[in-house]
RNA sequence: GGUCUCGUGGCCGAGUGGCUAGGCAGUGGUCUGCAAAACCAUCUACAGCGGUUCGAAUCCGCUCGAGACCUCCA
């Protein structure tokens, strides 16, 4: 399947053919957390719908690297300019070393984003491990006249910047309209920048300063842009095919990279920018400030005065591909609640594939839905749209399964392949088995399970509902589902 | 205050000039000893008011409402 993929480019405001650098090999680069604390809601939204780009583009593509920083210092808790370092901050709280925050939540990313079945990325670079290439490009910067030091601090001049290039042409905003913006603002005074818009490279540091590092201008640490300019350049070249990240970021922090990247090489940073939307919560921004944030972990769980109940990892996944990722989503149990329900009947029907038999005719155009599939997916990765036509792929299933359609062999082949292809490797979910199912001895449980429903078929052949009743009645306490078809009973688990 | 985005049926959520989105819930049916599951059918829309057009949920304007960024957040 060669078809071009459109993708909605930021930095154009529309929908572009993507065209790689390199068709051989794609560059994708994603801001990644800043890791003091849990992963929430908000994260999984923003990972779940890179891992399903990064999965679509490596279908399409023979490589993708995939390049996601894991933020260790520099990204303060005020701007970006002032207050804590986050890490620090959090350090302080836990009592524990920096880094070790930074170990614990860094772990716990990773876990819960393993848990959502997101791909890790290729690197994930942090920038504590990124120092001296960052001081190389700070002083570069320096010495091309874009950035100047006071007081062992280093700021990037955002008015020099802007007489050669467009600073705000990714955010729409214009220089002159910000300044003015900011002279009404009561900004800090003192302030060491030459003008408010001018943003920190490097940040000099105290002695109680946590995390520090020596440079040219003496002990200190990164500001927050420098770090994903400086390594996505590093892994992905000085000009590469994507940069994605949450819309949130798209100013000042993207801005802010692609200020640095352009003034040092003089060429286009990233082509193409992706920005992933935001997760609201009844309607309202999450936000700490609104105490309404849910961790994955409370949502694995069902620990969180706003849950009713526990949803599975592939449940938040499924929810979160129901909506494009350039949407806001509205978390709700209710919403919630459905999207668990539609996954399962998806599920089950998908789990249904290898039990099909073939025909000598087709009554379905595989063909046709395999079109629609990659036509969703090559509109700017249209999930919702292509969960849609696997719908009707799973109302196929069960049809074909009752004997109502038909198909041959080798649509029945193809079928599967591209119903797999579609759930499990690109939009990819996975069947959810809990614990006690998987720990069973399956052979043994389904003999077991056999001799059970033919005790209830020849109960309910001696017309014995009482006895066939109670049997389900009981099975279903275990969690077992019976099915009554025309071809006799089955049972499932019902997790 | 500035910049931008959005308002779709009971809920979530696609679409964006004429063609069924989809899921969940509801209703009727098929199947069943009865259920469940599955399948079939079906109801409830495009914030409001103007304008452009043969035709607008889709384009334009205004009003109302919500949200994002400008200050930490994925």
């Amino acid at each position: 399947m060669s078809t071009p993929i459109k993708l909605y480019n930021t930095l154009s405001r529309e929908k572009e053919v993507f065209k790689p650098i390199n068709p051989n090999s794609i560059g994708l680069y994603v801001c990644g957390p800043t890791v003091y604390g849990d992963a929430h809601l908000g994260h999984a939204k923003s990972y779940v719908s890179f891992d399903l780009i990064y999965r679509y583009l490596k279908h399409k593509f023979p490589q993708v690297k995939y390049v996601q920083n894991i933020t260790d210092v520099g990204h303060l808790t005020d701007d970006a300019d002032e207050g804590d370092d986050k890490i620090a901050k959090q350090s302080r709280l836990e009592k524990v070393d920096p880094m070790a925050v930074v170990e614990k939540y860094m772990y716990n990313y990773f876990r819960d984003m393993d848990a959502l079945n997101v791909l890790r990325p290729n690197i994930s670079p942090r920038p504590s491990g990124h120092i001296p290439e960052q001081i190389e490009a700070i002083e570069e910067l320096i010495k091309k006249g874009f950035a100047y030091e006071v007081n062992g601090s280093v700021y990037f001049d955002v008015t020099t910047y802007n007489k050669d290039h467009n600073y705000g042409k990714l955010s729409g905003r214009k220089v002159e309209e910000m300044m003015d913006g900011a002279a009404n603002r009561s900004l800090n005074a003192q302030s060491e920048k030459r003008t408010p818009l001018d943003f920190a490279l490097w940040k000099k540091a105290d002695e109680t300063h946590l995390m520090q590092w020596n440079s040219p201008w003496g002990m200190g640490y990164p500001g927050w842009h420098i770090e994903c300019t400086v390594m996505s350049q590093k892994y992905l070249g000085d000009n590469f095919d994507i940069h994605g990240g949450g819309l949130e970021n798209a100013f000042p922090h993207h801005e802010c990279e692609i200020a640095q990247a352009e003034a040092n090489k003089d060429k286009p940073f990233a082509n193409y920018w992706l920005h992933n939307n935001m997760v609201t919560i009844n309607g309202q921004k999450m936000g700490k400030s609104l105490g309404n944030g849910i961790f994955c972990h409370e949502l694995f769980s069902g620990d969180n005065f706003q849950l009713t109940q526990p949803y599975s990892p592939m449940t938040i996944r499924f929810f979160i591909l129901q909506s494009h990722y350039r949407s806001t989503l509205d978390f709700s149990n209710e919403a919630l609640a459905a999207a668990e329900k539609g996954m399962r009947r998806l599920m089950k029907a998908v789990g249904l594939l290898n039990d099909l038999k073939p025909s000598n005719a087709s009554t379905l155009n595989v063909k046709e839905l395999e079109e629609k599939l990659y036509a969703a997916m090559d509109d700017d990765f249209n999930s919702p749209i292509a969960i849609a036509h696997l719908f009707d792929a799973a109302k196929w299933i069960n049809l074909l399964k009752e004997g109502k359609e038909q198909l041959t062999a080798a649509d029945l082949e193809q079928f599967k392949k591209v119903v797999h292809l579609f759930v499990f490797d690109i939009l990819g979910l996975k069947q959810e088995v809990s614990a006690e199912v998987e720990g069973g001895n399956n052979a043994l449980t389904n003999a077991l399970m056999d001799l059970v429903l033919e005790f209830r078929a020849s109960a309910k052949e001696n017309k014995n509902y009482a006895m066939a009743d109670q049997i389900r009645d009981r099975l279903k306490a275990l969690n077992i589902q019976i099915k009554d078809g025309k071809e006799g009973a089955q049972w499932e688990y019902e997790n």
